[in-house]
DNA sequence: CGCTTTATTGAGGGCGGTCAAAGAGCGTGG
DNA sequence: CCACGCTCTTTGACCGCCCTCAATAAAGCG
């Protein structure tokens, strides 16, 4: 049974003892993804909404061509899946072991205008972002395109306890956020901490040495 | 004065004898500006909703390092200016001459679900409408990206009765929306003339000779 | 430890940017 | 109506950034 089904089902809201955060926790359902998996297709219907409790998703979409495109990824205490059609045209996939609360729309109705207007929120932001994104891809070079999605993902996770930020994802994740092959993407990697600008520990962890000088980079 | 101010000034809904469209036409205030005229600035309050009678628009961001971002196109019939947060991060101004309808936000309200509902949906279709720039914009090449910015313009706009579709706006709006520079859009016109594809009638017309090959650029 | 997946590094080429100059459109005023 | 000047567009030459292809290295996993 897919998570879908499971929350069709159950029209009526269902508190779950796994749910976290002021609106979803008491009327969402709680649901693990492993890490690859997918939580919603492309085409699929746009009634349900999601929230990140714990892990990371990225939203995708596959180009007649064959090319990917990532939409965004998101992180705990984000909304998503809030798009505007009656179908998605990103499918989302958990980036690692996922805990994700999924409501109905509908359902979320008959919690009043307040629920309603957090959801319209959302949205308005979802927009905002996917501007700063679009700006983010015209006519910028690679490097100035890392190094403000460094920035952007130090601002939204916070560094961990030895001042690093974690890396959801992989290189080629990246690469399709940002419009650029994974080539290019580990050469800037291994460009900006040649300049000592960051320092990468392992490969899905990152210092950030010198915020100051990334956003000269991404001023420039 | 303002339209700004004579919007604002005018709280109650006061009808226009020059308005069309079914939700803005018996509440709104038609202003006429002209060519190049800003209608909203960059940091302005997002009050204010607009609608396109007659004419074109386009949204801009200037950029900290003096580069600028077209967000969009819009034509008679488009809904305008619905961005998410307090105040605007796009200014918008006339292409050409324009004729506007001006409404306040608030005073739709009075009008009841259907109006809000109607601006929600316009307010959808404006997060998607931003998506597909956006996977434009990534990893496309420039030939493909000119080639999608003509279909689409000939969709939403049609063409006229000799077969050719106006450009509104000059070359260089159209290489900030493509994010090109302005000599690659000119050379990209010229090399799709010599393919046989399109036709220049001037420099603010174009004649689609061959959709479908134009469809094969940008599916390629 | 060996296999698979993912990331890095290198060499070479093409697309689009930059700089520069010529051409076309267009309004103004003679 | 034409001359003039301004702006916008086109074209050319050159170069740099990023893509492509290929090989190596590292990491994850049984």
């Amino acid at each position: 049974m897919s998570v879908r089904d499971f929350a069709v089902a159950h029209r009526s809201p269902v508190p779950s003892p796994d749910t976290r955060g002021d609106v979803f926790g008491p009327i969402g359902l709680c649901h693990s993804f492993a890490a690859g998996e997918e939580i919603y297709a492309q085409e699929e219907e746009t009634d349900l909404i999601y929230r990140v409790v714990a892990g990371a998703v990225r939203t995708t979409q596959l180009l007649p061509d064959g090319r990917r495109q990532v939409g965004d990824f998101y992180y705990p205490g984000d909304l998503f899946g809030l798009e505007a059609g009656p179908e998605h045209r990103f499918s989302a996939e958990a980036l690692c072991p996922c805990e994700i609360v999924v409501v109905k729309k509908a359902a979320l109705r008959s919690y009043g205008e307040d629920v309603e207007r957090f959801i319209w929120a959302a949205t308005a932001r979802e927009l905002q972002r996917t501007q700063e994104h679009l700006t983010l891809l015209a006519r910028r070079t690679a490097c100035e395109k890392l190094a403000s999605f460094l920035l952007g993902l130090a601002d939204r996770i916070g560094p961990g306890v030895d001042g690093t930020v974690g890396l959801p994802m992989g290189r080629q994740d990246i690469a399709d956020y940002l419009g650029l092959t994974i080539e290019t993407v580990s050469r800037m990697f291994t460009q900006l901490q040649a300049e000592g600008v960051i320092e990468l520990v392992g490969l899905r962890r990152v210092r950030l040495r010198s915020r100051s000088a990334l956003a000269q980079i991404v001023m420039a």
